[in-house]
DNA sequence: CTCCAGGCATGAG
DNA sequence: CTCATGCATGGA
């Protein structure tokens, strides 16, 4: 399936660090697990071209959920416009000017970054692949090898020492307990997506190994709130640097300054300000990580 | 060896 | 309320 998509960049979205189970298979092509089924892509300029390597869930969804998927719809260009205005974000601009915020699952989200806590990203991914691995549906017929992200409740049903085998370490009960938590929420987890923002974000605060940052990801990534804005150590560089000549700052008066200067797409920026940095500039005072598999 | 990674929960003051 | 500390793991 082809899809036109002239302002989006694939591989920067890709390696965002937003989602993990995406790899790259060789240059410029891709593999992800989205919605219990195996999706490979690849752009050619402004084309997408997009293949379902198994049947059921989101490949019956057609054009409409991959255009849904990548949040082709959502008018980038207007938040790019305004931030044209500050030559600070000019070159993160150049850099990641395609890069999207996908349409992912709330649930995969929220245990995804519940392990994302003090973590790096390549090992987020392993720990992501062997939760899938353990307690997610095999895809396909039998040997395809690939795993869809499991249900709540097929998660709540883990031991603590199963999880940390797959290398959770002390997030495994955070995992366990927030699973437990949405399985027995049951229909009134999938309401959640009906809240404001505000009352959405208070609702996720209060489950186990969630906290200031984690739920910001979790309102960006899982609801689309682009209005969210998630401060790592990456992003607190950015903004010390590119708002603060370098002065170390608040997560408190930094998140009211992105509000300020990004506003209701804050969201957007915060991811151009954390690939172009932890993919970049970063090199002069870290190696950069070497993308997985 | 040391330092770091998309932080959080907990306890002390 | 704010602040300090421990926490599992593996790559660089």
């Amino acid at each position: 399936m082809i899809l036109e998509a002239a302002s989006f960049d694939l591989s920067s979205t890709l390696i965002s660090g937003q989602c993990f189970r995406w790899n790259r298979v060789e240059a410029g092509k891709w593999r992800g697990i989205v919605r219990g089924t195996v999706l490979s892509a690849h752009q050619i300029d402004g084309l997408l071209h997009t293949a379902f390597e198994s049947p059921g869930g989101m490949a019956e969804a057609g054009s409409e959920g991959l255009r849904y998927y990548f949040d082709l719809e959502q008018d980038y260009e207007s938040t790019i416009r305004q931030l044209k205005g500050d030559p600070r974000m000019d070159s993160l601009i150049e850099r990641c000017g395609g890069l999207h915020i996908l349409r992912q699952d709330p649930f995969e989200v929220l245990i995804s970054f519940i392990i994302s806590a003090f973590n790096n990203i390549l090992r987020i991914k392993r720990c992501v692949q062997g939760v899938a691995r353990g307690w997610g549906d095999s895809i396909g017929d039998s040997g395809s090898g690939e795993f869809g992200f499991p249900t709540p409740t097929a998660l709540s049903r883990a031991s603590e020492e199963a999880l940390r085998a797959c290398g959770l370490g002390y997030r495994a009960r955070y995992v366990l307990e927030s699973s437990a938590c949405v399985a027995g929420l049951g229909d009134a987890f999938d309401s959640l997506v009906d809240l404001p923002t505000g009352e959405l974000r208070q609702e996720l605060l209060r489950f186990p190994g969630v906290g200031p940052k984690v739920v910001e990801c979790v309102l960006l990534f899982g609801y689309h709130r682009l209005e969210a804005f998630p401060i790592d150590v990456w992003v607190r560089r950015a903004m010390c640097e590119l708002f603060y000549r370098g002065r170390e700052t608040s997560d408190d008066r930094i998140a009211r300054r992105a509000q300020r200067e990004f506003g209701a797409t804050a969201g957007i920026a915060q991811q151009y300000l954390f690939t172009g940095f932890r993919t970049g500039r970063g090199e002069r005072t870290h190696r950069r990580p070497r993308e997985v598999v």
